[in-house]
DNA sequence: ACCTGAACACCGTTCAAGT
DNA sequence: ACCTGAACACCGTTCAAGT
């Protein structure tokens, strides 16, 4: 067959990575398959790899939405200049976007690439623009000029809002705890901004 | 056929389960499927299921020996009485681990089980024991008692060093810094820790 | 240029048949 | 009691054949 006039390309394009997005918070990412994809839009299996290089590709592509999504969430929380508040807003509204998409969030970072697969280089570029939110919010606690330092706290506060969101929807925080991803987070920024905001003025 | 002689039940679950661990250290836990571990040990993939419930059965079992291996590793770091100093300890030592076990650790944390699959008891208690490592170390900063500060913390560290692993076994921290996971690790337990002495301290 | 459908090389899991 | 090997229902991915 030729092409089918149903779609163009970028509608087509458009209508599988929102078939898949809706699959994954349905049902997980385990049930995000190229096959179940292509039921879902009408289209042969073959068809998918017309438009993405494969599953990971259209996984990675999945994932920037969420990225965007994320960062909208994060936009929301806006900074008023107390870094321990606003590293705690930062925190909470990503909480509540976990809770909110549980399954995009798995997806964005609990499904592990193939080994042929590489993030490209507009994805991290948006992993960037996220922590650059954070380093806003950091900054005043660190001398002018200390880009290294406000770096370090970034990165040390997104893993870790990053582990507690991976035991959360893993199910294996309730296993050890019966507190919230969001209390856990509070205990986290809390005492760590604090202790940022210590060690300095102790210096 | 009937039941061979070339092993016995115990010696054979045994085998199964030192191949898995051996497929999966080789070659990541995507490596570790049932006609694999068969064949490496002998088999026909069928003979699995008279010995495991299934493959998370089989990885659950693998994950247990590896618990095992992280709180050997977390038992030579020797309390001194010094919260933060031991709290390093342990985090540096947790970290020794994941870097020489790094597809262990994945297996451990990252791979997500079947809806149908429970944490055994067991495991669950194995996994609490660890905590509690952190729990003696930790307990010096808090009043007598107060078991919920105590339980709050060590269950922050824990998430929080899950999130550092997380992020460096899957190679989503280099794209984000050249900071190593340990020197991290070290400022997430220095400030954090020291955020929680100075906020009793100052209470 | 792009879609189909078959094909290939894999999966996890079950189970009748054998000993 | 336990092992085999075939079977079932899935996978991701490729590609000749079609329009």
């Amino acid at each position: 067959m030729a092409r089918r006039s149903d779609h163009t390309r970028e509608q087509l394009t458009e209508l599988v990575l929102g078939e898949a997005q809706r699959l994954v918070e349905a049902e997980g990412f385990k049930a995000l398959t190229a096959r179940r994809v292509a039921e879902a839009v009408g289209y042969s299996p073959g068809t998918l790899y017309n438009h993405f290089k494969n599953l990971d590709d259209l996984v990675v592509q999945v994932n920037a939405r969420t990225l965007e999504l994320l960062d909208g969430e994060l936009a929301g929380a806006a900074p008023t200049g107390d870094p321990q508040a606003d590293a705690l807003a930062l925190a909470l509204a990503y909480f509540a976007f976990v809770e909110r998409h549980p399954r995009l969030w798995e997806l964005l970072f609990e499904y592990r690439l193939g080994q042929g697969s590489e993030l490209p280089r507009w994805f991290t570029g948006r992993i960037e623009a996220i922590l650059a939110r954070m380093a806003r919010v950091l900054a005043p606690l660190f001398a002018p000029g200390d880009t290294a330092g406000v770096e370090e706290a970034v990165q040390v506060l997104w893993a870790s809002l990053h582990g507690i969101g991976s035991l959360a929807t893993s199910g294996k925080l309730e296993v050890v705890t019966a507190r919230s991803a969001a209390q856990l987070a509070r205990s986290l920024v809390v005492h760590y901004v604090g202790g940022l905001g210590a060690a300095r003025s102790g210096e």
